[in-house]
RNA sequence: GGGGAGGUUCCCGAGCGGUCAAAGGGGGCAGACUGUAAAUCUGUUGCUUCGGCUUCGAAGGUUCGAAUCCUUCUCUCCCCA
């Protein structure tokens, strides 16, 4: 079998690693526990949460053993790495349902059914700890003035930084400590902002536990070409959970991927064979397009399923093909009656009432400023009526702008 | 604890008694061009029954009139202890 190491470097998901011979060594000598943090902060997660998870899935395949360690603990301080604002604090009531939510996500990727993989909560060992303890055993292992060097911290010297995030470092590596005592676990991975923190629980691994070696790799941070944050939209972050992100939008943030993007997103987000990726990412002209429409489809489906990924596709095809055939099933819809259409209802109205408009301002100017139609037809009428005229087929669609649609269902 | 500087529309940031729904930039949206890409150019960007209505940290007050002045409160940042 191939070195996991090659696997995550040909992918993308190298960065730099603390010890690369060594590390190749371990991997090639047996299993390798290893363990990459998740902050359970929201119900759900989204797709700039992913890279570690395919990572680890990528580990997983070659062979390793992975632990997902919810930071239930150390959620309720906040990490400063790479951020500029001190986190919300949040009750463990509510990181208990996140972490809840995010689970089966993370199952999407990793298998936990029919393997020896770990979910684990650092609020286990985080939550009663005895501060006077901590401080004696743990926290003698660290140098302020160290710690000021890292420049996660140094940057937010400049802003500020509370006592209690300074110390995020100590609880991460305790974890890694921890994780090293119960499970073996003798790697971590995360983004490369973490490096400081995963070098400083290697340290306290090494003197606490009488030597014991121990590893560390980061992966590149992912970010757009065109500099949009990864898995930011207009509307914020694509999630996976589909009652906040619907499947048909999650399908279209890929299927509109810059083009310079779609071989690394091929190579990071799907299991299709490297070569396979490279060509797709190649491609030209309208042979990109297609790509993008493959990259939507195969990244849909890992993540939500075949079923929802054919219907997202047939969607997105339904609708920019003209309207016409095809299934628009995934497409956003509501339902209304019939006799709501009898007398007539406003442009504006009908418009500000679904997603695609928040106001009646904003669908004004959506309708004056030509960007708004009717099944297919540029409506730039804003007195004009929607009637039962305009309903075809049981159904109206609404566009707005090039490529939000809606569709309403008539009764 | 003492002193100072501030909180403006999605974000940054002007405004400092009327001409302010509030400059400028970013972002967003729309149009043109295209490949459901990028770049570029143009328009637009509080809500509205189009009469108005609600915004400038919060609550009061002064004024014909306040984002702009006064009082109290609150939050943030900086310096000193």
């Amino acid at each position: 079998m191939r070195n996991a190491l090659d696997i995550l470097k040909e992918r993308g998901f190298f960065k730099q690693c603390t010890d690369e011979e060594g590390l190749r060594k371990k991997f090639d000598e047996g299993q390798v526990t290893f363990y990459a943090g998740f902050d359970p902060t929201g119900p759900s997660l989204h797709i700039g949460h992913l890279v570690p998870v395919y990572a680890m899935a990528h580990l997983q395949k070659a062979g390793h053993k992975p632990i997902c360690l919810m930071g239930g603990g150390t959620a309720r301080i906040g990490d400063p790495s790479g951020k500029t604002e001190m986190r919300k604090m949040i009750s463990y009531e509510e990181i208990g349902r996140n972490i809840e939510g995010q689970k089966p996500q993370l199952a999407k990727l990793i298998d936990f059914e029919g393997s020896d993989a770990i979910l684990a909560n650092n609020a286990d060992w985080l939550a009663d700890l005895n501060y006077i303890d901590f401080l004696r055993d743990i926290g003698r292992h660290f140098s302020v003035n160290r710690m000021l060097t890292f420049e996660a911290y140094k940057q937010r010297l400049e802003r500020g930084l509370s006592f209690i995030e300074f110390n995020y470092q100590l609880l991460q590596s305790y974890d890694f400590l921890e994780l090293n005592r119960r499970f073996g676990c003798t790697l971590q991975i995360g983004g490369d902002d973490q490096w400081g923190n995963i070098v400083a629980g290697m340290e306290l691994i090494r003197r606490m536990e009488d030597g014991v070696e121990s590893f560390g790799l980061t992966f590149p941070l992912i970010a757009r070409s065109d500099g949009k944050k990864m898995g930011k939209t207009e509307k914020g972050a694509v999630f996976l959970n589909p009652e906040m992100t619907s499947v048909y939008d999650f399908y279209q943030y890929w299927r509109n991927v810059p083009d310079a993007d779609v071989e690394k997103f091929f190579l990071t987000f799907t299991f299709l064979p490297v070569e396979e990726c490279k060509e797709l990412g190649a491609a030209k002209d309208q042979a990109i397009n297609e790509s993008k429409e493959r990259l939507a489809y195969e990244v849909t489906k890992l993540l939500h399923g075949e079923e929802e990924a054919e219907k997202a596709r047939a969607a997105a095809k339904a609708a920019f093909s003209g309207g016409a055939g095809g299934d628009k099933e995934g497409m956003p819809s509501c339902e209304m009656s019939a006799a709501d259409f009898e007398q007539g209802i406003n442009v504006l109205d009908l418009f500000a009432s679904t997603e695609l408009c928040a106001s009646k301002s904003e669908a004004r100017r959506l309708v004056s400023q030509n960007g708004a139609a009717v099944n297919g037809e540029k409506f730039s009428d804003v007195d004009g009526l929607i009637n039962a005229s305009h309903v075809q087929e049981g159904e109206i669609i609404l566009k707005a702008g090039k490529k939000r649609f809606f569709r309403i269902i008539v009764k």
